[in-house]
Parts: structure tokens; sequence; C-alpha cells
RNA sequence: AGGACCGUAGCUCAGUUGGUUAGAGCGCCACCUUGACAUGGUGGAGGUCAGCGGUUCGACCCCGCUCGGUCCUACCA
């Protein structure tokens, strides 16, 4: 084995192993337990939030396997209609070519070619983060059996009226050219203008003042609102307004909308172009007239002087107009929500079409119900808050969206413009009795989340009744980022009670955990975006990147490339030497240990550095404790001609507790304790002190050959099971590791993979055994604490001397004589009877028991004096603490017994304790 | 406007029903190439747990307020 571990060299080699032999695929006939994974952007490429959340889910997955249950992940991946359509578009216009020069299917042949040329990328990295997903199972949104699920719950939904087709405003990206949902449209503050126009009266008796922030849809405007409690405008009500600019006059409306305190306490209303409006219009049959053509260019319906202009041209010329016509009250600069699409940037325009609708309303019922009873449980609990507080006010879901690529919606028009809906044209037909007649198919796709709602059943084969439904669905947990409760796991919670029912009819739960994780930040807490230069590629961290390299990615392709050289300046000096090859498994530990409690994670480069670390200390224990085992009798055949040391039993001990703590954490999602308490076995156990005590046994010539083989037993065996402990979390090295150890302990098997999971058992747990060591661990400290405190070289023995012990501390002494001797490097051990005269030495104290190593040319006095008087200092304040504490009458009165026995207890030691160095603290200043 | 979360060592974070000498990793200081590992070993320094008030015998933990930060939802034209 190399000195060093080198996880290039075996990384792939696994993967390709465990792919090739099937041991991802469901197995055995244990307790079914699925995740599905949420599908990444067919054509997209891992981001760190995704090799997070793979990296949970796999975890999750191979301890689930390796605890014997029937274990399924399902791989897929989605279609993502608006960013991948953008995406060949864009790379069509780079050759001059239009999408719609290229018609509907040329363009969607354009779209599958794209697909089959990139779609490889994701799934390739999914691989190289160790993800043992069933890739037999793959699927993808738009292949034909999740097509098929997409129109029969799409049919089935308009049979029974919870899908519908309405005309209403709806959030339009004038530069895809389709509607878009609410939860598509971010609104971010910017900085505009507060417009404040005189609009005159018809009678010409005088003037009211609206205020806007959109002065060009005055263009549209179609009544004039005051809140009808408004004393300074009830005279008004019902009055008409000469709308300037057109030649239309506008009623003066009353509407609680209105709020008297802000601007004006005048609004004007256009019911076309503002969801307020269109409310208020609709309370009070105000006309609509859409000024707007579908790139938010002035229309036809406006007057002809602005027709063609584009939005913001238009309000340039309405306001000059205005000004023109002194109607122009005021300018304010006014900070203001500007609604924009999430993909396209552009400003939202509410717009009148006709879109097909879900009727959330009804599908949130059970859904809400299924959170509140406990079916679904969201980990952490507070994410439910969120949940109950959108579903409970929840919107109408508009699904259609203008585009091609995607599933067109199962409608059909005839020439009258009836609609009929059905799985296919032929259906529709049949059904309807068209014979012939000519029948045009809608020509909209669905919103991709509406075929993302349906990912947990439509994967295992729905609507056919399939025996991977029966098995697999529900699926257990659903791991994924909070940014999409609403865009995913609501929907597909209402999709899922919907359509899926178990054998007595009773709704199924998608899953019945959501486990929600936080966001991956850089160490900085930035969001990691393409325009800051940021990010970072998992890939990146796991191969290692030069500089030049790491520059050129992050500065190649960019939306804004003025920021390229301020993106170049700040990596340089991030990472002056690149980033170094630090292998899938430090990576995958590295998350875990920050993955707490579903809050954002910053991710530093130093962590990973850490953990590669912690892989090296794995590495090199075993090729220590292989160079002890190999080609030695360690017990493989099962003899039992050993026997057991003190030390061996601790950790056998120590192993079952670590056992139990990763259990624990596993069960509560706390990835991060698990981590630590197989890091914290592994180098500060295992390594910091079992290896060192196994090495005077195994280094003894003389020593008992049945303890030998006891400890290189004990050695390879815990070696072993903490293997099998780490695997879910590190699975190549842990895979390397255990292909040369486990023969050693009797053990066969291909894999790692399948080897049963280590669970504690508390028959093994050694609590004399326990004691002992720490004992022992605590005269080590001692003693290297005085050696460390009085720069008494590493090399040098010396001799130690134990006043005031106990039967037990002798015992203990007398057992472990070897090892105080080897690990404390000292000369001898020997007691001093209580009367008897001390030497001068320095002191330490291991419970009751008194550590002294004699001063005569080690130890400096001066520096004596000040450690004593340091130790004192800090027992000194903390005893003055707990007399006080007992001295108060109220807390020994109150306090639970056994809470104030204990601190009597610790008071009595500590006074002990005082005395002792206080005693030893006036001897040496007396010399 | 409503709601959620956060504020613990220089940095990043743990701290599970209130009783611990408040922990870890990294960083820092000193010493050490000892036969698994310098991606290492040994020892050490470093915290008024944001602030104020309350409940309690006892608060990092429970309650209230204040300050600071992050985010979500809804938005006033």
């Amino acid at each position: 084995m190399d000195k060093v571990f080198q996880p290039a060299d075996i990384e792939r080699k696994w993967y390709e192993r465990w792919e090739q032999a099937g041991y991802f695929a469901p197995q055995g006939d244990g307790q079914p337990y699925c995740i599905m994974i949420p599908p990444p952007n067919v054509t997209g490429s891992l981001h760190m939030g995704h090799g997070f959340q793979e990296a949970i889910m796999d975890a999750l997955i191979r301890y689930q396997r390796m605890r014997g249950s029937k274990t399924l992940w399902q791989v897929g991946t989605d279609h993502a209609g608006i960013a991948t359509q953008m995406v060949v578009e864009r790379q069509l216009e780079a050759q001059g070519i239009k999408r719609a020069d290229l018609g509907r299917e040329k363009f969607i042949e354009k779209v599958w070619e794209w697909k089959e040329q990139s779609g490889g990328t994701i799934t390739r990295q999914l691989r190289r983060m160790g993800a043992s997903t069933d890739w037999s199972r793959e699927r993808f949104t738009m292949d034909a059996g999740l097509s098929n699920a997409v129109t029969e719950v799409f049919v089935r939904l308009h049979e029974e009226g919870l899908i519908y087709r309405g005309q209403r405003l709806v959030n339009w990206d004038p530069a895809l050219h389709t509607a878009i949902s609410d939860l598509e449209v971010v609104s971010e503050e910017e900085q505009g203008s507060m417009w404040h126009f005189r609009y005159p009266l018809a009678d010409a008796s005088g003037h009211l003042v609206v205020a806007t922030t959109r002065p060009e849809t005055m263009l549209g405007d179609t009544a004039v609102a005051v809140n009808p409690h408004d004393e300074r405008y009830q005279h008004l009500i019902g009055k008409m307004i000469k709308l300037p600019l057109t030649e239309r006059e506008i009623p003066i409306i009353a509407d609680d909308y209105v709020d008297k305190e802000f601007g004006t306490g005048c609004v004007k209303i256009t019911p076309a172009h503002d969801f307020n409006d269109y409310e208020v219009g609709k309370r009070h049959h105000c006309p609509l007239i859409n000024i707007f053509t579908a790139d938010a260019i002035i229309n036809d319906n406006a007057p002809e002087k602005y027709r063609g202009l584009d939005r913001f041209a238009a309000r340039k010329q309405v306001v000059a107009d205005l000004e023109a016509l002194d109607l122009v009250e005021k300018i304010e600069p006014h900070t203001l929500k500007v609604p924009r699409g999430d993909r396209s940037g552009v400003v939202i325009e509410p717009w009148l079409t006709d879109q097909w609708y879900v009727d959330a309303k009804k599908l949130a019922i059970p859904a809400i119900a299924a959170v509140e009873n406990g079916d679904i449980q969201f980990v952490p609990q507070q994410y439910e808050n969120m949940y109950f507080s959108w579903m409970r006010d929840i919107q109408d879901w508009c699904i259609s969206r203008q585009l091609w690529w995607g599933h067109q919606i199962p409608a059909w028009y005839d020439n009258s413009g009836n609609i009929y809906v059905g799985r296919s044209e032929a259906e529709v037909r049949a059904k309807n009795n068209l014979g012939d007649a000519p029948l045009r198919r809608d020509d909209d796709v669905l919103d991709t989340w509406f075929s993302s709602a349906l990912w947990t059943f439509s994967t295992l084969g729905w609507p056919e009744q399939t025996a991977d439904l029966k098995t697999f669905h529900p699926t257990n947990v659903l791991v994924t980022g909070f940014d999409i409760i609403f865009f995913w796991v609501a929907r597909m919670i209402m999709l899922t009670l919907h359509f899926i029912k178990d054998e007595n009819g009773v709704p199924q739960v998608p899953f019945r955990q959501v486990y929600v994780h936080g966001l991956v930040r850089d160490a900085e807490g930035q969001k990691m975006s393409k325009s800051k230069g940021n990010v970072l590629d998992p890939i990146d961290l796991i191969d290692g990147i030069d500089l030049e390299s790491l520059v050129a990615k992050r500065t190649s392709g960019m939306m804004q490339p003025q920021l390229a050289a301020k993106v170049e300046k700040s990596t340089r000096k991030q990472f002056p030497e690149g980033i170094a090859p630090y292998g899938t498994d430090a990576l995958r530990f590295t998350y875990y240990s920050l993955a707490s409690t579903g809050r954002d994670i910053k991710f530093d480069i130093g962590r990973i550095d850490g953990f590669r670390n912690f892989c090296n200390k794995i590495w090199n224990a075993t090729r220590y404790v292989l160079s002890n085992c190999e080609e030695q009798d360690c017990g493989a055949n099962g003899d039992s001609d050993y026997t057991l040391s003190l030390a061996d039993r601790w950790i056998i001990s120590a192993l079952q507790r670590t056992e139990a703590e990763v259990e624990k954490a596993f069960a509560g999602y706390r990835f991060d304790f698990a981590a630590q308490a197989i890091y914290e076995f592994v180098w500060n156990e295992y390594c910091d002190w079992y290896l060192e005590l196994s090495k005077p046994v195994l280094w003894d010539e003389t020593a008992d050959p049945a303890q030998k083989k006891g400890t290189r037993r004990t050695l390879i065996r815990v070696l072993e099971a903490t293997l099998r402990l780490l695997h879910p979390l590190m699975p190549f090295i842990t895979e390397e590791i255990w292909q040369r150890v486990a023969p050693l302990t009797g053990r066969t098997g291909d894999t790692i993979m399948l080897q049963n999971y280590p669970l504690a058992d508390e028959t093994r747990i050694d609590a004399g055994a326990e004691a002992d060591i720490a004992w022992l661990k605590a005269v080590i400290l001692g003693v290297r604490n005085i050696r460390g405190e009085m720069n008494i070289s590493p090399a040098q023995e010396i001799p130690l001397l134990l006043r005031n012990g106990d039967a037990e501390d002798r015992r203990r002494s007398a057992a472990n004589a070897t090892f105080l001797k080897k690990l404390a490097k000292i000369a001898s051990i020997d007691w001093l009877e209580v009367d008897a005269e001390a030497p001068l030495a320095a002191t330490q104290l291991a419970g009751s028991m008194e550590l002294l190593v004699p001063m005569a040319g080690l130890i400096d006095k001066g520096a004596e004096l000040a450690r004593l008087n340091k130790e004192i200092d800090k027992l000194g304040k903390e005893l003055e603490k707990l007399e006080g504490k007992l001295g108060n009458s109220d807390f020994t009165a109150r306090a639970p017994a056994e809470v104030v026995a204990k601190e009597r207890e610790k008071c009595l030691s500590l006074q002990t304790a005082l005395t002792q160095l206080k005693n030893q603290q006036q001897a040496i200043a007396a010399l």
C-alpha cells in the first residue's frame, strides 16, 4: 500500500464493478425502502447542491441496503421545459436560426438531439459521487411511460372537473412568450418613480390626482377608484373622468381596496394589466382593455400614436405627452418590487389569456390533512409551517405553457371552438362521434412541474398496477431543498393522494418523510452563481483542477462577460494553487459533517482538507494493522485459543457505543452526528489509543501467544466493523480496504456494499474495561502534561512516583505498568507510602492519586510553581462556586436529592485535590 | 405587513427532555521526523453562550423585549 491514500486510483474501478455486478438493484425480501431522486435537468450538470443532496440520499440508501432492506433508489432526469428550450434556442440563434423558422416539429427534433448529446453529463457525474442508484430503471420525464402517466392524469382530472380552461390574468413572460406560474416570478426591490397625474373630470369641474408606477398602462384605464369612506371624494363617486390621451370617459368608483392614507387616495384602475385592478374591475363590471401584444408592445386598442411602441418607450411617450398637457403633478423617486421571470429575467406582464388550470384548492384539502395528521412528516419540522401557510391560501395552478418542449396538452378543438380532452385524437373522435371533422390539437405544453408531480408513481409504472408500485410506494423519504417545497413537494402530495390508493382504497402519500436540507453557499455565505464566479464544481473537488483551468471555466460562457475580470481576480486570490484532488470520500464526508439541521451550509475548502486527512488516517491505520495481521493467525478460523486484553475489551466496548450512536444519528437524519461519532472513534480512540496500546503487546517477543492473537484478532475485526460502519458515508475507501481486511477476519463476500451493517451488541459493552482505560489515559495524560509544560524532551525517560492511591489504583498501576512505561515514556513506577518523605517533584492528580515526577535535574522550580498556581487557581474558583451553591438552603432543599449528592461529592474531591496541590506548592516554595 | 430561522472560541459549527469544568474541526503557540500516518504526534492558549428583563433552588437551553443578520409569503396604486 502507498504511504498516502490516492483516491483517484480506486474510485472509478469500484464504481464500475458495483454497477456491472448489479449491486444497486433491489435485492432480497427485506422491508422495502425507496427513495426517488429529485430528477435533475437532463441536460444540466452537477453543482454543489446536487452533490450534497446525492450524498445524503446515498448514505441513507447504502445504510438501508446494508441493514437488509429491499432498497430502491430510483434515478431519472427531468426534461426541464423552459430551461432546456432556452438553451437550444440560444444555440440555434448563434447559427442564425430562429425557432419559428424551424417549426415545431423540427425544433423539437433539435431539442432531442441536444438531449442525446449532453444528457449523459449529469448521470456520469452522479456516478462519480458514488451514487448507488439503480441505473437499470433510469427514467426520463418525457419517455413513453411517463408521458402516458401525464396524459392519464390530465384526462382524469379534466373528467373530474379539476382541470379547466379559463381566461384570466396570468404572469406573462414577454421574452419567452409564455405564461408562467406565480412561483416562477421573482420580485426584487428596484428603484423607480411614482408619477402623479391629474385626471380631469368630464364635466370640467376639476380633476383628481392619481399616482402610478406604470404610466403606460393608463392607456388601458377603465375607472378611477377611491375609498367609499373618503370624505374628500364622496361627492365625486359616480362621476366621470375624461381620460387624457384617449377619447374615453371612465367612471369614478368606490372600493374598499383603496387605502385612503396612501398617495392621493385615488387609484387608476387598469383591469387588464394589474392583478388588483382586475379584481376591482370585476366587482364593478369595468371593461378590460388589453393594450399589449404578446411582446408587451402597445397594440391597436390604444390610440394610434402609441401603437408599436414597446412598454418602456410607451412609458416615456405617455409621460412626455401628459407633461405637454400640464397634467403631471409631480414625479417622485420610489422603490418598488418589480416582478421578473426567474428564467428570462425580464419584467413580467399581467396579461389576459386563455390557459389551463388545476383546481388546487380542492386537491389541497387532503394534502394539508396528510401533514396535519402526521402521515407525512417534515424534517426539520418547522418547514411544515411554510407548507401549511402556502397550502391554506393556494391559488389555482396555471399549468399551460406556450412552449414546444414538453408534454403537449391532450386537448383538441373543432372549428366551432369546442374543446375535447382525451388520451388521443382517436379516442376523442370516437367518444364524441366526431367522425373526420377537422380537429386542431392544443399547441401548449404542460408546466414541467406537472410531470414532476407524478414522479413517485409514474416511475414505478403507473397507471399500470405494477408489482413495483405495490412494493415501493409510498416511498420512505424525499430528500430536497426548501426552495422547491411549493414547486414540487406540495404538488406531489396533492396529485399522489388523489390518484394512488392502497388495496383498501385508502389514498397513499408519495413519501412518509420529507428531509429538507439547506442550500450550499460559498465560504462567505453567498449563493453560488456563475455571475459571482464563486461556483464550485463537486467534480473539481474530487479530481482537482489547476488554477488556469479553473479560471477559464469560471469566466467562460458568462451572461455578463464584463464581470470576467473580477471573477478571475477573486479566483486567483482564493485558489492560488488551484484545487487539490480530494476524492469523493472526503467530499462526501465534508457534506455529512456540515449537514446539521436543515440550515444553509457555508462550504469552506478548509473543511474538506481535514477529511482528506481523515481518509489518509484510515489508510495508514490499515497499513499498520495489515502489517501486523497479514500472514498471521488472527482467528479467522473461529478457534478460541486467544485471550482479550483490557485494551481489546475496551475498544470493542467503545465500538458498540459508536455503533449505537450512529444508528441513532441515522434515525434522526443527523449525518453530522454520524460522521462525528465515527471520526472520533477512528481517530481519537482506535488510532490514538488502541493502536498504541497494541504495540507493546505485538512487539513483545516474550508475550503470551494467546494474548498476541487476541490483539491481532481485535485489531483486524474492529477495523473491519468500522469500515462497514463508515461505508455509507465513504463508499470507496472502505471498499478498497475492506477487500484486504475482511478475509483476515473470516468474513466472505464480494463487496462491502452488501455486508450487514454493524449494530451495537449491548453485552459487549464493558464498563470495567472502560473505567480501567479511562484511568490509564488519565495517568498518561497527567505525565504528558508535566512533560509538556516542563519542557522535558519526549525522548527522555522519566521516573514516576505514585502516592495516595487506593487499592484500585494499585491494581491498575500494576496491571498496566507496561502500557504506562511505553506510552508515557516512563523509566520506573514506584509507590510512595503516605508518610514517606517525597522528593521534590512536579505533581499532577489523577482522581485522588498523585503523580509525582521527581524534579532533580529535570524540572525548573519556577515553572512548576507557576503550573501549580494555575491549577490551584482553577480548582479554587470552581470550589468557590460549588460551595456557594451548597451553602444555599434553597438549592439543598429544592433540588433533587441526587443532584445535591452529586454536587457534594464533587465538592469533596475538589477540596482534597486542592489540599494536595497546596501542600505540594508549599513544599516547593519552601526550597 | 405577516411568519420562520439565526446570533456560542479568531473562523465554521455542535450542544437531544434546564444541573457539563460549555465541546469539535480548522487556525494559533511550544516541542517532536519514536519502526501506520508531518495529510503526523505531544502539550497548551483562547468563550460575561448578542444585550436586557422574567420564570426557577439553578438558564446557552424556557418566556418577554431590544439590537443585529438571513430567508419565506403577501404587497399600496
